[in-house]
DNA sequence: AAAAAGCTCATACTAAAGTACCAAATGCCT
DNA sequence: AGGCATTTGGTACTTTAGTATGAGCTTTTT
């Protein structure tokens, strides 16, 4: 934070150079007009460029768009939807049970429900398939 | 891509325009220089920003930079380390075994390992652990 | 050479996970 | 009201997963 800051004081200092440096030039008729403005606009197209990719890296960029249309494609339910992030959050049946206030009977069914619908053989499967599928 | 194109013509068209009008507002003195320099500075800042973005969206992003580092920390082997990202794949001890060409209890091993090294229940939660630390 | 680390594998367990059925309660739709 | 999807949960069973322990083998380190 403290960097961005004084990269972006440098930058305002450079810009008020720039802008009195153009002024003397062009009255003194040392530089053309489009010069200026060409150097001004490159100048500037990086620093838009530069900023860009600051902000860019202070986010977690969330390319991760869950797909709501997938889900309800696969015909996953609301409750084995939920099942489904706790599995890949690494509980068990029976800690989801406890989470959702339910037995680890009926964590069980709704588990085997969606490896058929998600077409796996195991939970870690489901997981992975789930996340290629872009809907967790 | 035709519209990447497109934009940058426009964007070409646009700035050759701003260009001559503002040398013809410095010569009939309508505007002062400073103020033709920023509006060229911000319209390329803007650009800038732009461009970036459209650069950043193409590529596919590769914020996923595994942790190494963290790996060797953990003392994870480099066969453990094969294991884990099988497990993550969602494999069964008995694929990566075949996979590995060695025997189950192998794997077993290995996992039972990972497992205590990770400081995890289960291999859905040593994936998700594995996950957050990013050696994955 | 001896010790340590890594990979391998086996046996014998216990604990989860998953399958196959069945069944009941709830809420929603027309 | 009857049908349908969802959620719940039980029993009984098979299959994986995971633990504990011991042991042989190879490579690296001391």
């Amino acid at each position: 934070m403290k960097k961005t800051v004084l990269v972006f004081g440098l930058l305002i200092i450079a810009l008020l150079i720039l802008f009195q440096l153009s002024k003397f030039s062009v009255l003194s008729g040392d530089l053309k007009i489009e010069t200026i403005i060409a150097i001004i606009a490159l100048v500037f197209f990086f620093i838009g460029v530069f900023i860009h990719k600051k902000s860019i890296l202070n986010k977690p960029v969330a390319i991760h768009t869950i797909d709501k249309h997938k889900i309800e494609e696969l015909e996953i339910t609301t409750r084995e939807y939920e099942v489904l992030k706790h599995i890949s959050e690494g509980l068990s049946n029976k800690e989801i049970g406890e989470k959702l206030f339910v037995s680890e009977s009926t964590i069980k069914t709704h588990v085997s429900n969606l490896l058929i619908k998600l077409n796996a053989k195991r939970r870690t499967e489901a997981v992975n398939i789930a996340k290629q599928l872009q809907i967790i």
